[in-house]
Parts: structure tokens; C-alpha cells; sequence
DNA sequence: GCTCCGTTTGCACGCGTTTGCAAAGTATTG
DNA sequence: CAATACTTTGCAAACGCGTGCAAACGGAGC
């Protein structure tokens, strides 16, 4: 390690003849300095190459500016476009992201959060697995914000952010439904998180309300092989749907191709498609697919307003809930619209 | 801000009836603790819900272990994947991954690495734009190790990894000539970095020398649009090629799109087309393009290599620079194989 | 019992900041 | 000119931790 460090308030303030703690001032925002002082530190510090040390003014201020991304499947499509906003948000209001990858082992969420800790982050946002109970205590005693995206859970601390999942697939039975589909069919993974769970039931609830058929399929996880996989089961039943939903864009982009190149079957024709997400490839002349669009931007102010907020009514026991509107994006693999 | 803020050593040694240094000897690897104590000091810490300060930690040892990750274009497949390989080795070797998006304007890169300074990153890993000079002599000298990835960049202090651009050109100009194609193409974008250069000129020349016609038409980003733009002009041409090589993977799709539903043309009998990058996409049976693996593992585990590295040999002018070769894999975009 | 040696423990200082407090300086007013 | 109000500045005390140093401890060997 070379031996020369950072360089210090300590220095700057030696070489603009000042005390330390004027030039501390000088890079806290409302501090009282006079624009000649002011001046001199600056010169110094930018001869000198002085950047002030956020762990440090963290450690005095308690806020470190930190906040902590817990997430895996990173390199999904629908994944890596919300932490692009969420990163870029987060960057517009002076806040840094601290990125904790849980693709290994699924108890690892406790983990992160133990990470999120011990960095003093000032908040967390998880947008996959669920913490322990005890941890999320210990974050919010500790006084750190907590914010769920997209997963249900019914813990009173965080802010937690959701979908209208259930009604969306009610939206989607009726469309399969005007556009002369007899035979429905959802196909769905095996995670069996809330949010893909409300989908399946929404869409078979109205289903059954419309007086039609519809048949589950479950298997995998939520990425394009399994939709290839409930592809082949499907469409080898004999009671062969002519419409099917999936739970999420992959799989039906999955589930096209393998309709289309295994089945030589027709879209829209002879089967009509809807998927969850819309991420870019869903509009991909390939797939056009008719799709969900996960509110991406909205979801992401609403966190970061709740990050930074004052906390006001924070034990006025104010709505710690958000449900969104997934918005219906029409395209060409359904027939009709 | 609530009043009960993170529990401190101090509290812990409380509890446990001993000094704060044991507590701290506790938690360093290595320290002089006997059993007796280490039990004590971790059921208080465990009931406490303690954990070590890390910013304050950072600030004695000089070494913060955060390891700050500058990217831009995050929601973009083959960017998402390596940044999903880097943050798990990171986290392998003890390292935390901050991560800095810089989306917006492009000098960003500057602010970004300042940020990292800011919070005394041990080290930081550009993907995209290239640092100012000065910048990157302030980082070196405050002891941050720096590793740029593809980005060719000739400063003699970061490390950089690159690909064998160049030579992947002429591999599949090569290709496209044993697939018996007479004019080819390259789909290039504008934004004219090194590796996307690399990978033309290569082409370009090892095209000239097996005496083949070449035509390069530049336009827009990297992006799927952009490939649709330059399908629609290429395949307009008078010398219409009969064999494309883009820049990008997303280029190729779009190209692929393009050339199959607005031209009709059959692939590969009437148009063998190549990218780069193999994203996941480049897999999927409506595309099944042959393409250029990017070696993100390897990648990856040269750079967390360095980063954590003893800095042996450092001033003994190592090699600051590894190119690594970029798989063909081959699939069904170009006849024969 | 005494010495010697190795292990464990506590004290106190330093890391680079922020910030309350009081002293000093400057401007305003009567 | 004196009195007052306001601004600027330095001092010193934190923040939570690691670690060198010396004291305390414990056991082995004589």
C-alpha cells in the first residue's frame, strides 16, 4: 500500500491558513462562512485534491447517504431496468446505492441486510426474498427506512410497493375472452411469490366468472426455458388452449418460441399470447407481445419519496402501502383490439 | 429521526462485563481473545443486535471495502450480466459493491469517481466512458486501484482488460467466406469506442484480403433500434450483402427483425448475420445468432483478482493490461458449421 | 517461593469529520 | 462614541472503532 493516503481537512486548512473547522464549513451546505474564506479553502482544496471523507461525516451525522439494493436475478431484463431507475433517483437526491447480490443461497437476504448494517445505511430496498421478522425490526429500531417492491408481505415497518397483480388478470381474461378464445391456460413458475400467485388467481377467477375454461400449468422459474418447457406441456394436452397468460414476459417470450418453432403454430391466430412486465424484448417485432407494463418509474419515486421523506406521521400509522397500476400494453399477440 | 440510534461497542461491553477492546478484538480476525470472553462478548452482541461500525472501521484500517462499480446503459442484457458476475465474486472476497450510474451526462464519469473517492472506495471498476486524466492520477495516488473494462485506454496505472477485438473480426469475415458469401457488411453504431473500431477494422481488413466486397454503415446507438435503422438502409442498397456482421448482439436482433418482417428474407439462406456479446437473447430459437462470447467470468475474476491483489510487482511495470479472447459460438445465423 | 515466558486485558490515543459554544470581529443604530 | 445585533472563526468534544503499550494473569520449571 503506498504510503501517501488521502489528504485531510487537516491539510487543507493548514495550507489556506485557516482552522479545520472552517473548512469543514466550507463543504457543508448553510454553514456559516465568509465568501474570502470560502474562497482560500476551495483553492486548497482543489490544489490539494481534498475530497471530503463520507465515512467520516457519516459516522458525526449519523446518515451515511448509503442505501442498500438487495436484489438478485440482476441480469433479468424487468430487474436490471428497475434499479436503473432506482439507481439514477437515488443518485438525483444525494444518495448513494450499495448494491448486495443474493443470487447464492436464499437465506443470504438476512444476510444483506446484516451488510446494509453494518455500512449504516440509511435505508433498503428489496426487491427479492423476504427478511426475517427480527431483522426487520432490528433495521427499523435501528432507524433505517425499509422498502418491499413486489413482494406481499404484511409486516407493518416497511414501505411496501405492489401491483394491482389480482385485477390484472381479470383485465386479461376478458380480452382472451373478446377475442373469442374458448380455452385459457396460465402459465406460470414455480416461485409462487405473491405477486405471481395474484396474477394466477385473478386470472382464473374471471375466467370461471366468464363461464370458460382454464387450465394451470406450473414449472420452473420465471425465465424463457421454462416458458419453452409449459409450452410443450400445454400445447401437447388435449384440451390445447387457445390463449394463455404468463406470468411474466420471459416466460412468454419462451413460450412463443417454442409454440411457433416447435409447433409451427400461428400468433395470434391460432393462439393468443399476453405476458407481465414489459420489458424491452416484449416489443421486439419477434414477440409484440401484448404484456403488463410494471410501472417502473413510478415505482421508483415512490421509494426514494419515502426514503428521504421527513417521516412525517411516520406513527400516525399512515398508509406504509402502495398499489400501482400495471398498465395494459396492446400489441399484436392477441387478436382484435 | 428516532432517538434510539445503532447500538456501539461500548454497550456491548457493558453487557458483557468486559472492556470495549475486547468487544472490538472480538470482531478483528486474528486478535488475542480468550474463549471465555469471545462467548460472552457474542451472546451480548447477538441480544444487542450489535454490528461493527464499518465506516468507522474503514476509517482506522485506511480500507473502507467498498468497491465502487461505475457503469452506464445498466438495463442493457450483456452490461447487467457483467455486473451481475462482479458484484457475486466481489461479495465473495469480502468486497461491497457501490454502485454509480451515469446515465445521464457523460462527463459524469469524472463526479462518479469522485464519489468514489468521497466515500474512499479501495478501489473502482469503470464499464463505461473514460475518466479525465487528472482524475484518474488522483485516484492512483490516494492509493484506489482502478480497472477499466473495455475501455482501451493507454494511462499506465489502471488495469485493463480488453478483448481480441480486432481478431474476432477476421474470424467471422473468415467465416462468412466459407459460408460462400460474396459482399459482406458491418452494422456498426456511432458511438465509435475502441472495441466496437476493433471489431470493424479487423473485419474490414481481413475482408479485403480475401478479396471480398465490404460495405459499413454507422448509425445511432448499440441498441435493438438502431440494428432495425441500419437493416432498412443496408438492405436497400443497390450492393445488397448477403452477410452482416453487427457490432452488438442488440444490433443483430434488430436486424434480424428488420431483415426477416419488413424484407421478408430468409436466414441464413438468403442473409448470414453475426454480433457480439452472446446475450441471452442470442440464444433464443427466434434468433439462434452466431456470436462472440464475451468472457464475463473471466472478466470479472481478473479484476476482483487485482483489486484484492498484494500489489506485488506494482511498481515493477507488470502487466497492467490482459486481453482475453472473446468464444465463438455457433448457432444457426450462418449456413454450414 | 521465585523467576520466566506466553497469553489476555484495559487504557488511551488517533482516524477525519461535524458542531455547540464562546470569543472576536464587523456593521448598524441611537 | 457607545451599545447592540449579527456574522465569522477557532476550540474542543464527540462519533465508533482499531491497536500499541504496559499491566495483569497463569502456568511451568528451578
Amino acid at each position: 500500500m503506498s504510503s501517501k493516503l488521502f489528504v485531510s481537512a487537516q491539510e487543507v486548512a493548514e495550507r489556506a491558513g485557516v482552522s479545520r473547522s472552517a473548512v469543514s464549513r466550507t463543504f457543508t451546505p448553510g454553514a456559516s462562512v465568509s465568501a474570502d474564506t470560502r474562497k482560500r479553502v476551495l483553492e486548497a482544496a482543489d490544489a490539494l485534491g481534498y475530497h471530503v471523507n463520507h465515512l467520516a461525516r457519516g459516522l458525526m451525522r449519523n446518515e451515511s447517504g448509503i442505501v442498500c439494493l438487495i436484489v438478485s436475478d440482476v441480469a433479468t431484463p424487468y430487474r436490471s431496468a428497475l434499479l436503473r431507475e432506482l439507481t439514477i433517483q437515488l443518485q438525483n437526491v444525494g444518495k448513494v446505492a450499495m448494491f448486495v447480490n443474493t443470487d447464492r443461497s436464499d437465506g443470504s437476504v438476512d444476510r444483506a441486510l446484516q451488510q446494509a448494517i453494518r455500512y449504516r445505511a440509511d435505508a433498503s430496498i428489496i426487491l427479492s426474498g423476504l427478511p426475517d421478522k427480527s431483522i426487520t425490526q432490528l433495521c427499523l429500531r435501528s432507524g433505517q427506512r425499509l422498502v418491499l417492491i413486489n413482494r406481499d408481505d404484511d409486516q407493518p415497518g416497511p414501505l411496501k410497493i405492489n401491483l394491482d397483480d389480482y385485477e390484472s388478470g381479470g383485465r386479461i381474461a376478458m380480452a382472451f375472452a373478446r377475442a373469442g378464445c374458448r380455452t385459457l391456460a396460465f402459465a406460470n413458475s414455480e416461485a409462487g411469490t405473491p405477486s405471481l400467485m395474484g396474477r394466477e388467481r385473478g386470472f382464473v377467477a374471471a375466467a370461471a366468472k366468464l363461464g370458460l375454461e382454464v387450465v394451470v400449468e406450473r414449472y420452473g422459474s420465471t425465465g424463457y426455458e421454462a416458458g419453452k418447457v409449459l409450452a410443450q406441456r400445454m400445447l401437447t394436452r388435449a384440451d390445447r388452449p387457445d390463449a394463455v397468460f404468463c406470468a411474466t414476459d420471459l416466460l412468454a417470450c419462451g413460450f412463443m418460441d417454442a409454440a411457433r418453432h416447435q409447433f409451427g403454430m400461428s400468433i395470434p391466430d391460432q393462439l393468443c399470447i399476453a405476458g407481465f412486465d414489459d420489458i424491452e424484448q416484449a416489443s421486439w417485432s419477434s414477440f409484440d407481445l401484448t404484456t403488463f407494463a410494471q410501472p417502473v418509474v413510478t415505482m421508483a419515486t415512490k421509494a426514494v419519496q419515502w426514503l428521504v421523506g421527513t417521516g412525517d406521521g411516520e406513527e400516525a400509522g399512515e398508509a406504509h402501502s402502495v398499489r400501482l397500476k400495471a398498465e395494459l400494453v396492446w400489441r399484436g399477440s392477441i387478436r382484435g383490439g
